[in-house]
This record gives structure tokens, sequence and C-alpha cells, in this order.
DNA sequence: GCTAACATGTAATCCGTTACATGATTAT
DNA sequence: ATAATCATGTAACGGATTACATGTTAGC
């Protein structure tokens, strides 16, 4: 359905993919994994984990437990085929540029969840959209950088040098999945 | 007023701080140059310029010039002050999380618009956060790198990278403001 | 008996996205 | 003439934040 739904939705589904999970679950993965980008907060997990329910990605069920109204979270059929086509989107120079976050996030996933050889193309992918980037915001620098104030190139060569080091660990990366 | 105003609203105010600008003017800076991150959308920018408005930080005036209806802005003494107490903010675990981009936006300005030494104190504060943090991430990583997915373990490699490029980026700025 | 941790939720508000709408000016 | 560019806006919608509300279970 919804075409953008927020990386923290794809968060929830994948985790929730991995093993069932209650929203008290994902709260504690959020406040102490390096999973912290994510908010662990009541008022942004319940809702999202009902609006998934409402698309049917998810089918909570009631842990009775102990007489605790816990509810746990399995992904359905539906909401899995929904994160494979999230997962199997091309990579864009706009996710490069706004949205490196949730390209992590999906990678991270992609060896559990994504068909045959997806991390190998997605690194791949990454790697072109960095090496046309890169020489882009080079270029800015060079020609713009001399009447910058000196907190303002700092900046930019910052969000250079992070793209570059993006590129680096593609290549490392890309060699661990040939070796 | 509002303290968690968005980096957004505060890119704009930097911006206007710097030269008078319509709407117009900052929709090209962000669909053109390395501020690319920033929405260059109407929708996004004409309510936000409103909303500066409302709060008493910026000002627009129409500009004449040869009939057309361009709104030209420009910041006030209190919008000045907020943009101050927003650079003036200390660095906390969460920005460094959660706001990196933010805070860069904030270093971006500093030499500009924020008090003698604040670039150098900001990159010492930054600086103390991220190798603090750093250690917690490679320690998850010792812990746990073993039973994750490849990609899994390459995307929180990927994390520790970028934090650990953008610590050696401070020491390289912090040396270019001593010499 | 009390406190901390477990566990789920709602309501108000704000902001950004997408899509739509409108009109003036410049270049071909 | 007409297309491209300049220029500003609005409306519907959705998702996240903050703050509030509520109740259970376990350990001391």
């Amino acid at each position: 359905m919804d075409k953008n739904k927020s990386a923290f939705s794809f968060a929830l589904l994948g985790l929730i993919g991995k093993a069932e999970l209650s929203g008290y679950d994902l709260r504690k993965i959020f406040a102490s994994t390096p999973m912290r980008s994510f908010s662990d907060s009541p008022g942004a997990i319940y809702p999202a984990l009902q609006r998934l329910e409402r698309m049917g990605f998810v089918r909570g069920r009631r842990d009775g437990a102990g007489g605790r109204k816990r509810v746990v979270f399995a992904v359905t059929a539906r909401g899995r085929s929904e994160f494979g086509k999230w997962l199997a989107q091309p990579i864009t120079r706009d996710d490069v540029i706004r949205r490196m976050d949730a390209l992590m996030l999906k990678f991270a996933f992609l060896d559990q969840f994504g068909t045959k050889g997806a991390a190998r193309r997605f690194l791949k992918a990454l790697s072109r959209e960095l090496a046309s980037y890169i020489p882009e915001l080079r270029t800015y620098l060079a020609k713009h950088g001399a009447h910058l104030p000196k907190s303002g190139r700092l900046a930019l060569e910052s969000g250079i040098r992070s793209y570059e080091e993006q590129l680096r660990w593609t290549k490392s990366s890309r060699a661990e999945y040939r070796g």
C-alpha cells in the first residue's frame, strides 16, 4: 500500500521477522543496542505496531503468561512480502543523500531476508552512487571552499570524508562477500 | 519559545542570517548545493518561513522589483538571539546518535554566528562524546558480532567506522583552529 | 507495604510530504 | 504563441514527539 513507509516501520517489521516480539521488547532493543537511533518511546512504537497490524503486516496475540497483558507480534505472509519489496528497491542518489540510515538498516537485514546475492548487489549499487556523488561534492568544495567561513568549509569536508569512509566500507565489505 | 525546533528551521534562520533571502532562493540552495539533505519543496519551506515570521524570528518584505511578488526575509534581533541560543546548546550523546546532521549544521554556522572560541569548544565536546560512545559500540560488536548475520555485523561496523572517521575529523579540525 | 521494572496505551501538537493551484516574467 | 523558469502558496495526510494515564508483577 503506502509506498513511503518510514524506516522505523521497517525496523519493527525486520526485528519481528527474526523473532516474535512485543512492543516492550522492541522498546528495550531501541533503548539499549546500537539501534538506539530509533525511538524507544511508547508513543512511537505502539501506534506503529497498530498501523502495521491494521495493514495486515503483523499479527498480535495476547501472551497469557502469568496473566500479564503482553502482546506478542508476528509477521504475516503479506508483511514478509512487503518487507521483501522494500529490500529490493533500487538505491537512488536521494537515498544516499537523505536516507543513508535507512539504507544501512536495509543492508543489515539483507542476509536474513533478501534474495540470493542481494547484499552483493546492494554494495555494488551503493558503491556506484557514492563514487558518482563524492566528486560532485569535491568540485563544490574546490570552487567555493575558499570563500566559506572556516567552520562551514570544515563541515562540508566532514560530509565528504563521511561519504568517502562509507565508500571504503563498501569495498572491504564486498571483499568479505567474495572471500 | 519552542525548544525543539527542527534543524530545518535553523538552516533557514542561519542562511537568512548571512544574507536576506526569499523562499525561492532557499529552494535553490537546497536543490543545488551540498545542503541537499534539506527539503527544497514549497510545502516545507513556505510554511516554515511563515512560522518563523509568526514567532518573530524573521521579517518578510515584498520585493517590488519589476512588480514581481517576491518576498525577501531578514532575521530579527529575536531571531539572532534564538539562533545564538541554539548554537550554544551543549552537545549530548543523544545528539551524536540521532542528530549528527543537526550538529554539523550548527558547526557550519559557528564561525559566523557563534561566540569567540565556540567552534573549538564544539569540536572538543564532540570529540569527547564520540570517544566515549565508540568503545560502547565496539564492545557490543565484540560481544554479539559472532552471532549476527554477516550483513548485520557489517552494518554495525559501518556505523562504528563512520563515528571513528568523524572523530578523526574533529582532530584535524581542532588542529586547524590551533594553527 | 513499597518501589522498581514490566507493559500498553491515548491525546495534543507539530512538522514534513505529496499533490495541487496560481500567476508573472523571460526566452525562443 | 508557448514553453520554461520564476515565485508563492494551500490542503490532506501521516508519522513522530511529548506528556499523560493506567495497571501488573517481582523483589525487598
